[in-house]
DNA sequence: TTGCGATCCCTTTTT
DNA sequence: GGGATCGCAA
């Protein structure tokens, strides 16, 4: 069967041997090559005509230029990695080195490969078309294993299954054992043996404790179940894409041999977040025998490496010298992103890590009139929420420096994703636009998943998990028990359940019912295959979702999200229009799985620190600096000190990302699993230098609320100057305020923004919150003068309520409160009852 | 077989 | 707090 992956030829779009050369007959040059051939011409003397070398330092030149032999390039934040990565192509292009498909350059994410890819079209034109082989690991692995599939067990038109399939199908495997699928849950075999994955471990490999650990100890003989299951279902999971590979290159030397001759050059970004999986992967196609050369260049970043939780391992960036003998190492220090302040910030946290490779930032760009690092303070998340807003509108009507800002300009920067929520919330009362990046995504959705499990089965008869959920949806009297009959027979004869439903309605083992409903679903299928074919994908899709009754269940759905469900299907047929074929857009989704489809909006991107890493804002906001949020108290529990770092690293990340203003905020109550946390201020909040951070808190609470302060003081000051409670509560405490405040701030918006001016000038007259604050940042001072409290004390907390101080270490409190248990709170916090 | 209510569990990060 | 799953009843 042909398929449109069978349609790439192989080595026939680049002669294996000799190297390019330039002539009218190269197909290369024929490519249009844009820069790239401009400058083939300039190889002949006009060397002026190599513009994309002018304006690198010589680093980066350096990086760019040293083509032959293994290069690693220690590019820290803001250097200009990116840049090196794309010029290095464009210039191995412009000398004629190779042609675009001999080059393979992976990354990490989607984003970073869609980046690459735009920013390296800038430079040569066209010829970037011309290059398949630059994507991520996982997109490589794809096309790799499509060529070689048979080699694997697999067809070459196999599915790949999300995480949510394969939870599914662990679940059945489980359930197949007999074994309570409650005890073991299939998320957390699934999470096992991608962990396995990612090492590189097949199931003779797992370790006997390991097997042991999941199951009774039947961990390994499940983990080869699934990779039985995954074959007769020809599908595969994301870690197959690595692994699959690597087991052909190992067992087909020939086969390897081939690619080494065709990757004259090999580029990988971000090498310090690749795991074990994608090192051996690229260690196969990188490590020639000796006396070939071995034009590998790697680029990353220590200092960033925020991936150890998947399984990256820094270690092979720190080996990089070893595996490959000869290597060039060129550290890029010159930061072309952030302020003084900024850099001097982040450079000052990420030195508490030990183990570093070192590298310093620095920077030429020195402004007196830029902004230090700002650190707030607030009461709860909402509070924090809403001062932040308020921040991004002052920026927006003109910041300090008068100057109107775009929201496309500012970032929100979280930890963990549900902190997401607060801002959109309190955006969307703002009417302020904003983007989530890396949120709930469209493919996720319950109806995008329906409908891309009928693409499936249209494309591939043998996904059954594709089968099983849409084979009753919309209903069709199709229940549990002619389901598992059905799975049964198919299991016994050890075929798919599709062609087992077009067995089983010949005979009489269902009710008329059940078997007339199957026998209809089962024509329908077969009407769609053969119109894959004949009729365009686009169409086709249109009459699956028309014909199986698919839109009108959504129809005549009256629930409030029906409509929407409606439009995100129809968005869903639209997008399908970018591809040639079903099967071409399939695999976009099960690879990339998020549309990208904000335009040319303005607005404030919130994202997880995670998903910020490569990005660059004029102004981030970092909120939720606290202990246990960030550093996050599972990776400290699980990764003890390298948890702590990994945090750490992120934390420095998060930084980097500002160009000129960042700031950073913690809260004093947070609610995690629904219940309000007090929460101390983060101990990264301690580790910035004191000579490039402001503490704003305490600056706006006396200089702004009491109109006599001057100053820029708070935000969105004028408003609450209007705002009447301000008089009559002004000398009650705080907290109280806070607390009476929290009642009715969720429904009522003024009543909350008066009540949040109050709460803040509540802090500024307590005095041992601002000192705290202070002192943690600063310095450690404040720590170290005697608490106001001493052991025993009967204290009140707005939160836990009453409770006896069992202990003091300088201005945190461990305190057993009645109702609430033992809790470490900042003295500021509790008052004596 | 379906639909609804109750309960349980989870909440870091992603290809 | 909230989403997903489970169990029970119609």
């Amino acid at each position: 069967m042909t398929n449109s992956f069978d349609d790439i030829p192989f080595f026939d779009d680049a002669p294996e041997e000799p190297a390019p050369r330039r002539s009218a007959a190269s197909p290369a040059a024929a490519a249009g090559l844009g820069i790239a051939a401009r400058a083939m011409a300039a190889r002949d003397g006009n060397r002026a005509a190599m513009e994309y070398l002018s304006g690198l330092n010589p680093e980066q030149r350096e990086a760019v230029e040293s083509l032959d032999g293994p290069v690693l390039v220690l590019a820290g934040a803001g250097t200009g990695k990116t840049r090196v990565l794309t010029t290095r192509i464009a210039h191995i292009l412009a000398t004629a080195r190779a042609y675009p498909s001999q080059i393979l350059a992976v990354t990490f994410t989607n984003k970073a490969a869609r980046e690459m890819k735009e920013r390296v079209g800038v430079l040569v034109g066209g010829a970037v078309e011309g290059m398949p082989w630059m994507g991520t690991f996982h997109s490589i692995g794809v096309k790799l294993l499509r060529r070689h599939a048979e080699l694997a067990g697999l067809r070459s038109d196999f599915s790949i299954l999300d995480t949510d399939d394969v939870v599914r199908l662990i679940k059945q495997l489980i359930q197949a054992e007999g074994l309570d699928d409650k005890r073991w849950p299939a998320k957390q075999f699934a999470g096992m043996i991608d962990s396995w994955k990612n090492k590189g471990l097949t199931p003779p490999d797992i370790a006997e404790g390991d097997a042991r650990a999941f199951a009774n100890g039947k961990g390994r003989e499940l983990y080869a179940a699934y990779q039985a299951r995954l074959r007769t279902l020809n599908a595969c999971d994301f870690g197959d894409l690595l692994l699959h590979p690597i087991s052909i290159f190992r067992q087909n030397p020939d086969i390897l041999k081939e690619y080494h001759q065709r990757f004259r050059y090999i580029l990988v970004d971000e090498y310090q977040d690749t795991n074990t999986a994608q090192y051996m992967w690229l260690r196969l196609l990188a490590q020639r025998p000796q006396g070939t050369p071995q034009n590998v260049c790697c680029v990353g970043d220590d200092d960033q490496s925020i991936y150890g939780w998947r399984g990256a391992e820094v270690d092979n960036i720190l080996r990089f010298e070893k595996d490959f003998v000869g290597a060039k190492v060129i550290k890029l220090e010159r930061n072309y992103r952030s302020t003084e302040h900024i850099l001097g910030a982040a450079g000052h946290l990420i030195a508490h890590n030990e183990g570093r490779l070192g590298k310093t930032l620095f920077t030429d760009r020195v402004d007196p009139d830029d902004e230090k690092v700002q650190v707030h303070a607030a009461w709860d998340s909402e509070e924090e929420a809403r001062a932040v807003g308020e921040e991004i509108e002052r920026l927006q009507r003109g910041g300090s420096d008068g100057k109107k800002h775009n929201l496309n300009d500012m970032a929100i920067l979280v930890r963990a994703s549900f902190q997401m929520r607060e801002f959109e919330d309190r955006f969307v009362t703002l009417g302020l636009n904003y983007r989530v990046i890396g949120g709930p995504r469209f493919y996720e959705r319950l109806e995008i998943r329906d409908a891309m499990a009928y693409f499936r089965l249209v494309c591939q008869p043998a996904d059954d998990l594709a089968f099983e959920r849409i084979v009753n949806t919309p209903k069709r009297g199709l229940g549990d028990t002619t389901i598992r009959n059905l799975h049964d027979y198919a299991r016994a004869r050890d075929i798919p359940m599709l062609a087992a439903a077009s067995q089983i309605t010949e005979t009489d083992e269902l009710k008329p019912k059940a078997r007339k409903a199957l026998f209809d679903v089962i024509q329908s299928f077969r009407n769609w295959s053969e119109r894959l074919e004949t009729v365009s994908h686009l169409e086709l899709a249109e009459q699956i979702l028309e014909e199986s009754g698919y839109t009108d269940m959504w129809k005549a759905d009256k629930s409030a999200e029906a409509p929407g469900r409606l439009d995100n299907l129809k968005e869903l047929v639209r997008s399908m229009e970018a591809f040639e074929s079903m099967r071409g857009f399939l695999e976009h989704v099960s690879l990339v799985m998020d549309a990208d489809k904000n335009e040319n909006l303005d607005a404030v991107s919130i994202m997880t620190l995670h998903s910020a890493k490569g990005l660059e804002f004029d102004t981030v906001f970092l909120p939720g600096w606290e202990e246990g949020l960030f550093p996050h108290q599972r990776a400290l529990d699980e990764g003890g000190r390298s948890g702590l770092e990994e945090e750490r690293r992120l934390a420095y990340v998060g930084l980097t990302r500002a160009k000129h203003r960042c700031h950073i905020w913690f809260v004093s109550n947070r609610r995690i699993h629904g219940l309000w946390q007090s929460t101390m201020p983060s101990r990264f909040l301690d580790e910035l230098p004191a000579a490039h951070v402001d503490v704003a808190v305490s600056e706006s609470n006396y200089g702004g609320y009491g109109g006599q302060g001057g100053g820029r003081g708070g935000y969105g000051q004028s408003r609450f100057d209007k705002a009447d409670p301000f008089a009559n509560t002004h000398s009650t405490p705080g907290w109280k305020r806070a607390q009476a405040n929290k009642s009715d701030a969720t429904r009522d918006n003024w009543g909350s923004r008066s009540g949040h001016a109050v709460e803040r000038i509540g802090y500024g007259e307590s005095g041992p919150r601002t000192r705290t604050i202070d002192g943690e940042l600063v310095a450690k001072s404040v720590a170290d003068t005697p608490s106001q409290f001493s052991v025993g004390d009967r204290v009140f907390h707005v939160k836990f309520g009453n409770g006896n101080v069992a202990s003091i270490e300088g201005n945190k409190l461990t305190i057993d409160f009645d109702r609430a248990g033992q809790k470490r709170v900042l003295d500021g916090f509790v008052e004596r009852a």
